[in-house]
RNA sequence: GCUCAGGUACGCAAACAGGUAAAGCGACUUGUUUUAGAAACAAGUGUUUGCGGGUUCGACUCCCGCUCUGAGUACCA
């Protein structure tokens, strides 16, 4: 490559500038010289750089892919996964997906489907913040100068999106329905016994709430929204000045930026996803998505069944009354103080819970902690909240905790067991307590082994099972499976699931038990400290008196802002660097720095705070495929007419990195709304497929030592921070090492000059530190986007990670190349024209079976999104008709319109030069003849003993007997079989015939 | 540790309700033509499907075990 370049650049009439700018120095990687045609040259040659431009532009002008005002006959909504406009631009990862919609939406066309292709920007986040703070910009303004950008580069790469439909999570009209729906959400609670979402009005009020006055209605109403505040332990950045969601804490550090987290209390807004946890689990069996995903899903809700069961705590002479209160009253809603509330998935192993748990966090550790052991608890739990959730992960194997000095009453047999906090039982699952079992939970056995607590085994393993009855019963080994029961009184002989089931009636009847039902989800953090974001249209009432006097209280009642007064605009800030401050040097949110105007409107005579928290970017993801719809609508987020016709979305393709968070996400907001009446559709998306990444090109990497010389890849280990060592430890530099100095040696690649040194080889994640990211625009410019779609969808299956290739890059091109030369004639230098070759010919019948086969190829590959197949059948065709010196117009035209979905620029063109006018967007996709498919005749191999011996030629659909005969007067055949008997023949129509003989 | 995906030529890949292994692209070799260089055109090279076993007339495809790679996840009682 670089012998090239040098040889290039001596050409005195080569601009040598314009080619180190965009090759060498700005991009890293060699620029291949046939872009660089003048385009003087008008015609002959294929130039993506004029014809592109130009088809794009005549796209635009005349709306070509307009969505039909009505839908007639099938309708197609084909959905990419919105970008977040970032300041680097387009990423190559990009237009893979956008490229698969976007053929599936140009065939859907052709078939004569009516199509909603839209694009839109999800534009909240943090990056626009991150340099409104460090510029002073306003995020407004960078935002729509980065989707500027995007724009321009969605449209150099021709998708037929409907660019009349762009929207932005930033709009402000978009903005104002996003609150909407979370006044929605607000207004909603979820009634579990009809199973759906109610407005709140409609909750039942308990006559002792209601006789409490007002103030207690309204709370018990704020128990029960789905958008609800609390005091939550949360992931607090200092250095980002935010709020994370568990999500975005990776290892201890925020997925944004790496910064240490630590966690705080703080009031936050939630919204209710478990209610929904249920429906998101089970309306998975409705969409049509790959079984992985919806596993990831499953997985991520985490829904477990078993039992709450209250252990007495209280004074030991009560007991008596405090069972009969319960065995008469049933187990009530809250637990009492008198009760350490736990939840298991195995009550049939009470008998063997020899201790208790709680969470450091747990309500109830101050209270039942004795005298004696107060310091140490003290010193624990201070520990364990300054613990990292990171910290509390690397000593999972080392188990810690505390004697709180207190015992609770195991509601069974009534013995005492003793209550310890430690911090493998985590607050925020099932109730932040646990009972023990050491016997049967891995956990609580090293917890058991660590401090001594009896280990007492209650369930005696099935037949089979390689545990050794006699350890168990010493306590020497732990077993979580299921068998039957031991050492549980009346209970004994009965097998886990009956005695499951047993026991929890029983416990259910003496009102100490109640099956529940638990999920690893949890509740949706909802709000951020930051500025761009959308405002939460909620108002917090002010003690009037106090707000008179100066002062700034909250009186608890919070109302949502009216409908008819939304949108929530975000205040014009001065100074986005300015960190404000509360009176009591607490941080406060950006918002707080808006004027007062704006941060105390008075409605009724009365005034309010706004709320001035924000919501995360998940936010407007949520139902942007629902505005899609009715982009323009401003009287309701979305005609439910047109929901009607266009939902569900029918193709969504994006990065798997959305497929817990996002979808879940927006499944539930849209339950809600369906629950509400505002929508008709159950889910939103009916087929997804999630793209692979693209990764950077492959390279080989050695390790040298601190003397230069090579370490074998197999003597290098990885050091805590997973920086390459040597077996004696020592620290060794990454070599890069060319392709050209190493060779395959069995499974692994050498190097060329020292066989003994194993080199890596990998395809990398592209990222600026790397620096093997692939610039679309360089490629566009170099190659054509043609050449980039193709290449693209070329690299091989949708779904696959593959590593970026340029010279797959070059090898598209040159078959767009062969296909201009296919149909232009590229000696005529004076206009584009028809090659000589193509004309009003009549098909021979090789060429019409070819058509036939690529067409039937082509459009089933689509079907599939097998991509990367149907573009190889189009190479073969042009392969084919390359060598014909006939190449009848009537096999060419329905070839370009087979190869416009994937390249349409360069089909345009041809189409035109073929003698069309009009676009062939809407032009009729090809059909296929099933008998013109078939060859004349086919070659089957004949197989003795199943081993290939000699090949007939045969006219397909000759019948099994037929077969056998001409299998049986083949000569190699003859002469094999000769003297042998055939024990038995095995003929496949068209496919082969095999005689077993002896 | 667990879950999932995957291992086919030098690289990316195709075929898999079991039936001619390698379609297609790149790489490589040779030739033709044109050439300042590239390009174009033509012909050709390569291996038996990660390893071991099983089922079968027949296994890349199904089953069992192992191994390697990648992704996700992490005490969820």
């Amino acid at each position: 490559m670089f012998a090239k370049i040098l040889h290039f650049a001596e050409q005195p009439d080569f601009d040598l500038l314009v080619f180190r700018g965009i090759g060498a120095r700005a991009f890293g990687f060699p620029v291949f010289p046939f872009f660089h045609y003048e385009s003087k040259q008008p015609v002959p040659r294929y130039n993506p750089q004029e014809i592109e431009p130009r088809w794009q532009k005549f796209w635009d002008d005349q709306h070509t892919f307009k969505t039909p005002e009505k839908i007639t006959g099938e309708k197609l909504y084909a959905l990419d996964m919105f970008p977040y406009p970032s300041g680097d631009g387009l990423h190559v990862g990009h237009p893979e997906g956008y490229t698969a919609t976007d053929i599936v939406a140009r065939h859907a066309r052709m078939n004569g489907k009516s199509v909603l292709h839209p694009m839109g920007f999800d534009a909240f986040g943090l990056p626009a913040e991150e340099y409104a703070i460090k510029t002073n910009t306003p995020p407004r303004v960078s935002t729509e100068k980065n989707i500027e950008n995007f724009v321009r580069q969605l449209k150099m790469l021709g998708f037929s999106y409907d660019w009349q439909r762009q929207i932005s999570t930033t709009d402000i009209d978009y903005v104002r329905w996003t609150q909407w729906i979370f006044t929605v959400l607000f207004d909603t609670w979820y009634d579990h016994s009809q199973k759906t979402g109610r407005p709140i009005s409609e909750l039942p009020i308990p006559d002792d709430v209601t006789a409490a006055g007002p103030e207690e209605v309204r709370k018990y109403q704020d128990d029960f929204r789905l958008a609800y505040q609390t005091e939550a332990l949360v992931n607090w950045c200092p250095k980002l000045r935010t709020v994370l969601a568990n999500e975005e804490v990776v290892d201890g550090k925020s997925e944004v930026g790496g910064h240490p987290v630590v966690r705080k209390p703080l009031r936050q807004w939630m919204l209710r996803i478990t209610a929904y946890a249920d429906r998101l689990e089970q309306d998975l069996a409705d969409v049509d998505w790959s079984d992985g995903i919806k596993k990831l899903q499953r997985d991520w809700i985490g829904r477990s069944t078993g039992a709450e069961v209250d252990f007495y705590i209280g004074a030991d002479d009560e007991i008596d009354s405090w069972k009969s209160i319960r065995s008469q009253k049933g187990f009530p809603r809250k637990p009492g103080d008198d009760v350490l509330r736990v939840y298991t998935t195995r009550p049939d192993t009470l008998f063997g819970a020899t201790y208790m748990v709680i969470a450091p966090e747990h309500a109830a550790v101050d209270k039942i902690t004795t005298a004696d052991q107060k310091d140490a608890v003290k010193t624990y739990v201070a520990a364990a909240a300054a613990k990292s959730d990171r910290d509390r992960q690397d000593d999972k194997t080392k188990k810690t905790g505390v004697f709180t000095g207190a015992y609770a009453t195991n509601p069974v047999n009534g013995k005492p067991v003793p209550i310890w906090i430690a911090d493998y039982v985590l607050a925020t699952y099932g109730t932040g307590a646990i009972m023990a079992v050491p016997a049967h939970d891995v956990r609580d056995f090293e917890f058991a082994k660590t401090f001594g607590i009896d280990i007492v085994p209650v369930v005696s393993p099935p037949e089979g099972t390689d545990i050794d009855m006699d350890q168990l019963a010493a306590g020497e080994v732990c077993f979580a499976g299921q068998g039957t029961a031991i050492n549980s009184g009346e209970y004994n002989g009965q097998s886990t699931a009956e005695f499951k089931a047993s026991i929890s009636a029983a416990l259910t009847k003496d009102g100490v038990g109640n099956e529940a039902v638990n999920y690893k989800l949890r509740d949706w953090l909802f709000s951020r400290q930051r500025f761009w974001g959308e405002p939460f249209p909620i108002l917090h009432e002010l003690d009037q008196k106090k707000y008179a006097a100066g002062e700034v209280e909250f009186t608890g009642a919070v109302r949502a802002v009216d409908a008819t007064n939304l949108p929530v605009n975000l205040p014009e800030i001065e100074d986005y660097t300015a960190k404000p401050d509360g009176d009591g040097g607490e941080y406060q949110p950006p918002l707080d720095l808006a004027d007062r105007e704006w941060l105390y409107p008075v409605i009724d005579g009365v005034t309010y705070k706004r709320e001035t928290n924000t919501m995360p970017q998940w936010a407007g993801s949520c139902w942007y495929y629902l505005r899609f719809i009715d982009p323009k609508n401003d009287s309701v987020f979305i005609d439910p007419e047109l929901e009607k016709q266009w939902m569900p979305v029918d193709l969504y393709i994006g990065g798997a990195e959305h497929a817990v968070l996002h979808l879940l996400y927006a499944r539930f907001w849209h339950k809600v709304l369906f629950d509400r009446g505002h929508l008709q559709s159950k889910e939103p998306f009916q087929k997804l497929v999630n793209q692979g990444m693209i990764l950077g090109d492959v390279e080989f990497t050695g390790y040298q030592d601190s003397s230069g010389a090579w370490v074998s890849s197999k003597d290098v280990t990885r050091d805590e921070e997973r920086k390459p060592i040597n077996k004696a430890g020592e620290a060794l530099n990454l070599i890069k090492v060319d392709a050209a100095d190493v060779e395959k040696s069995g499974e692994s690649f050498v190097l060329k000059s020292d066989a003994s040194i194993r080199i890596d080889s990998r395809a990398h994640k592209m990222s600026k530190s790397r620096g093997n990211v692939v610039n679309p625009d360089v490629i566009v410019k170099d190659f054509g986007a043609d050449s980039l779609r193709l290449y693209e969808m070329f690299m091989g299956p949708l779904e696959q990670a593959k590593p970026w290739s340029m010279k797959g890059v070059s090898g598209v091109k040159n078959f767009l190349d062969r296909v201009w030369r296919l149909l232009v004639d590229d000696q005529n230098e004076e206009a584009l024209a028809l090659n000589a070759a193509v004309g009003d010919f009549e098909p021979t019948e090789d060429q019409t079976r070819v058509l036939h086969q690529t067409i039937k190829a082509v459009s089933k590959d689509i079907e599939k999104l097998s991509f990367n197949t149907a573009i190889a059948r189009m190479m073969e065709f042009v392969n084919f008709f390359t060598k014909q010196k006939q190449r009848p117009q009537s096999v060419m035209e329905p070839f370009v319109l087979l190869l416009s979905p994937f390249a349409p620029h360069i089909a345009e063109e041809l189409w035109r030069l073929l003698g069309h006018q009009e676009s062939l967007a809407y032009a009729p996709w090809p059909r296929f003849d099933e008998a013109l498919t078939v060859e004349s005749t086919i070659e089957i191999p004949v197989q003795v003993l199943g081993k290939i011996k000699s090949r007939i030629n045969v006219a397909p659909g000759t019948p099994k007997d037929e077969l056998e005969k001409l299998a049986l007067e083949d000569e190699k055949i003859a002469e094999l079989l000769a003297g042998k008997t055939i024990v038995k023949t095995i003929v496949v129509p068209d496919r082969l015939v095999n005689f077993v003989a002896k």
